[in-house]
DNA sequence: AGCACGCCGACT
DNA sequence: GTCGGCGTGCTC
């Protein structure tokens, strides 16, 4: 035997582990051990996949073990996507081996197996390949000799079709497996065993539609877009553009043109706008080679569309924010709709935001990256003003439709739920034959209950805030921990049996309303009413099909899908959501309150929007009202750069909530570690907050791996830049997850 | 993440 | 005398 050198490769494991593992390569699979493939290997005294990152030329000085198996026979991903994922894992301090097995679709993902046996058959690669028989005509002139009639006909059929798949013989012909067995032993057909793609679309056909005429600002869009594909280089876009505006059409004919430069594109909706329509629309104009990934896919489906995007057979990928780890080739745009979203983020697990991780793989690409909202995030509209993205704004709709009117319904005083302003324009809406959805953020039937006797609330003895009462169900509910007790409750105080219901919520509204118009057919839609699957299809179905004339919902129904029939929108308690304890409260209830306004009024008819508030003043919601954007941007960028928030790219909050038996403060050695790490390794300023305001999280046992998730308030801000400007650290807790635009980092 | 090792309370 | 609680540490 001639001396020969070890073979070594760096396999990255999909666990909480911060570094990758050496493993030698078995001389007879040197040639298959190649990176980006999947490799079983042997972990502690567990057997698992890993993924293969390289080889490594100076070997580490202990005992290496052998890897088993090389799963793929060609490499999951790139060399480019390799360092995609890299970035990715070093960006959002994840371990590389839980990126890759999160980039995978699942269904290939986890072959976890321990045990002994070197015989387990079914340790290989995906086990979820479909496929099917296909049979062809061997002789097509031969004439047949003395068959069944039934064999005869099969023999017939499949003479005609050339091939046909069993299935559809099966459809056809019932059982016919008999036939197909003596037709085949007579040597007049023969079977073969082929590869299918599960389809996630069926079988309906679309009828192809072909690009539209632009108006000025969409033709100055794409002239800029089509400019920038031209040059090859990464270049960011923000498409600001109004509801209505025709942000689709630049879409599509962007992609278009990408396309014809033998370049690919990837789409990233919110997982809420994954609907039929969008689809439709890309199907419509592209026809085949369009791969979907969303959430509803079957892991086979999920499994099939990531192969034939890996196989280059398609050309344009929709998806939601995991698709951004679509392994798609030359990719020459990424278009991220509604790119204020916060669906694009993943709050658990890698945390990731695919948004800003379409900027991070676009520069890798040397992509056009294209932000698309009516209401975009405050940083992108900082970073436009910056330079950073390139801004194009679609200020008009389409063919001329008018915006919505809007009226402010003063409910300072006013004692019931709905406005007395709401009512006749429901009943003049509903004598139209038109229909109305009332839009309220909050479910149950009263958002609080307080003791008519002492006047204390009803609150979870969890999580410290108030009970909602949900009349249907019965019950009082904590809507942050699911704990409930038997509907309303008594005081826990004093007692008393009787509570006053304050605060309405969708159940409370519908209620109302059928009093207010007796006439009306009413629909509900929260996460109370869609629980069951379908219920939420058949429930939009019932508004499209002109069944119900009134939709009651909450904020699922500002979202993803057009009521064409809907001339009128009522808002109900338009100020709630600027109460929200998170900075970015103004900005979340100015993109709420936008986007319903936007709900109301169809192609002919203008529409009509009725909005009830407290009171007015906020500038989210007088903007909102007026359809000003650009006024509201200027008026929050004012306000943040007053307060002192650094520019939007500010740090990352970390926090830590404790428990009885642990104080916050025992984790402080870890907090302090983590921010070293932040610090050093990506040279972030970083603060500690204050602990978290409600104990609404729960920790046990290794509080190192349950980092939790909270949205900095105002107030949270304002300490953590004085404490930051002061150079002083405050006192104890949190941890957000990093939050940066890396639009800031390039 | 698993999974083992390890050292203290109530039990067939 | 053991079973089992979860604290700590390791995995090429």
């Amino acid at each position: 035997m001639p001396n020969h050198v070890p073979h070594i490769i760096e396999v990255a494991i999909p666990l909480h582990l911060d570094r990758t593992f050496h493993y030698r390569v078995p001389r007879e699979m040197e040639g298959q051990a190649l990176a980006g493939r999947r490799a079983f290997v042997p972990f502690g005294r567990r057997r698992l996949t890993g993924y293969i990152l390289g080889n490594v030329t100076a070997p580490p000085p202990h005992e290496l073990k052998e890897i088993f198996e090389v799963l793929d026979p060609e490499p999951l991903w790139t060399d480019s996507e390799l360092e995609f994922f890299r970035w990715v894992a070093s960006y959002y301090l994840h371990p590389l081996g839980e990126v890759l097995k999160t980039a995978l679709p699942a269904g290939i993902n986890i072959q976890d197996r321990k045990g002994s046996g070197q015989d387990d058959p079914t340790v290989s690669g995906g086990k979820t390949i479909k496929t099917e028989i296909v049979y062809r005509a061997a002789a097509p002139c031969e004439p047949a000799p003395h068959l069944g009639a039934k064999a005869a006909d099969i023999l017939g059929v499949i003479r005609e079709a050339g091939d046909i798949p069993a299935a559809e013989l099966r459809r056809r012909f019932g059982t016919c497996s008999p036939q197909l067995k003596r037709l085949a032993e007579l040597g007049l057909v023969t079977g073969e065993t082929r590869e299918v793609y599960r389809n996630p679309f069926g079988d309906d056909a679309v009828k192809r539609d072909t690009p539209r005429v632009l108006s000025r600002h969409q033709q100055a869009a794409l002239d800029a877009l089509c400019a920038a594909l031209d040059r090859h280089a990464f270049a960011p876009f923000l498409l600001h553009g109004v509801t209505g505006s025709g942000k689709t059409e630049v879409y599509l004919q962007a992609i278009a043109q990408a396309l014809g430069q033998d370049k690919n594109a990837l789409v990233l909706v919110p997982e809420i706008s994954l609907t039929p329509q969008l689809v439709q629309r890309f199907r419509a104009r592209f026809g085949h080679g369009i791969a979907i990934l969303h959430s509803g896919l079957s892991d086979g489906e999920r499994y099939d569309e990531w192969r034939r995007i890996r196989r280059g057979q398609a050309r344009i990928v929709i998806g939601a924010r995991s698709a951004i780890f679509a392994p798609l080739a030359g990719i020459g745009i990424i278009i991220v709709d509604e790119e204020h979203e916060a669906s694009f983020k993943q709050a658990d697990g890698l945390r990731y935001n695919a948004r800003d991780l379409a900027l991070v793989r676009g520069r890798m690409e040397r992509a056009v990256v294209l932000l698309g909202s009516a209401t975009p995030l405050v940083t992108s509209r900082y970073a436009a003003e910056h330079g950073k993205l390139a801004l194009l704004t679609l200020p008009e709709r389409v063919e001329q439709r008018p915006m919505p009117t809007v009226e402010l319904a003063p409910m300072k005083g006013v004692a019931t739920a709905i406005s007395p302003l709401l009512v006749p324009a429901l009943e003049a809406t509903l004598a139209a034959g038109e229909q109305a959805i009332i839009f309220l953020n909050r479910r149950g039937f009263a958002t609080y209950l307080v003791c008519a006797e002492c006047g204390a609330p009803l609150a979870c003895p969890n999580c410290s805030v108030s009970l909602t009462y949900h009349r249907q169900r019965g019950q009082s509910v904590c809507h942050y921990c699911d704990y409930a007790i038997p509907a309303p409750g008594i005081c826990p105080a004093c007692g008393c049996q009787e509570l006053k219901e304050l605060g309405a919520g969708t159940e409370r509204l519908e209620h109302d309303l059928r009093e207010l118009v007796p006439q009306a057919r009413i629909l509900r839609m929260d996460s109370d009413t869609t629980g069951g699957k379908g219920s939420h299809g058949r429930l939009l179905a019932r508004m499209s099909d002109g069944s119900a004339d009134i939709l009651v919902g909450t904020q699922m129904i500002a979202k993803g899908h057009d009521f064409p029939g809907v001339t009128l929108v009522g808002v109900v308690n338009a100020e709630a959501s600027l109460a929200m304890p998170d900075f970015r409260a103004a900005e979340r209830t100015f993109q709420l309150l936008s986007q319903v306004i936007g709900r109301a009024g169809r192609g002919d008819a203008p529409g009509r929007v009725v909005v009830q508030a407290q009171s007015s003043d906020h500038y989210a919601i007088q903007n909102a009202v007026r359809h000003d954007s650009d006024a509201f941007y200027r008026q929050e960028l004012e306000f943040r750069r007053e307060v002192g928030y650094p520019p939007f790219s500010f740090l990352a909050c970390l926090g830590f909530s404790g428990t009885a038996e642990r104080p916050v403060e025992e984790h402080a050695g870890t907090v302090a570690r983590l921010l070293t790490q932040l610090k050093r390794e990506k040279g972030l300023r970083v603060e500690i907050l204050g602990p978290a305001p409600a104990p609404l999280y729960r920790l046990r046992g290794r509080f190192r791996r349950q980092i939790l998730l909270k949205s900095p308030t105002r107030n949270d801000l304002r300490r953590l830049i004085a404490a930051w400007q002061q150079n002083r650290p405050a006192a104890s807790t949190i941890r957000e997850y990093v939050d940066i635009d890396p639009v800031d980092m390039m």
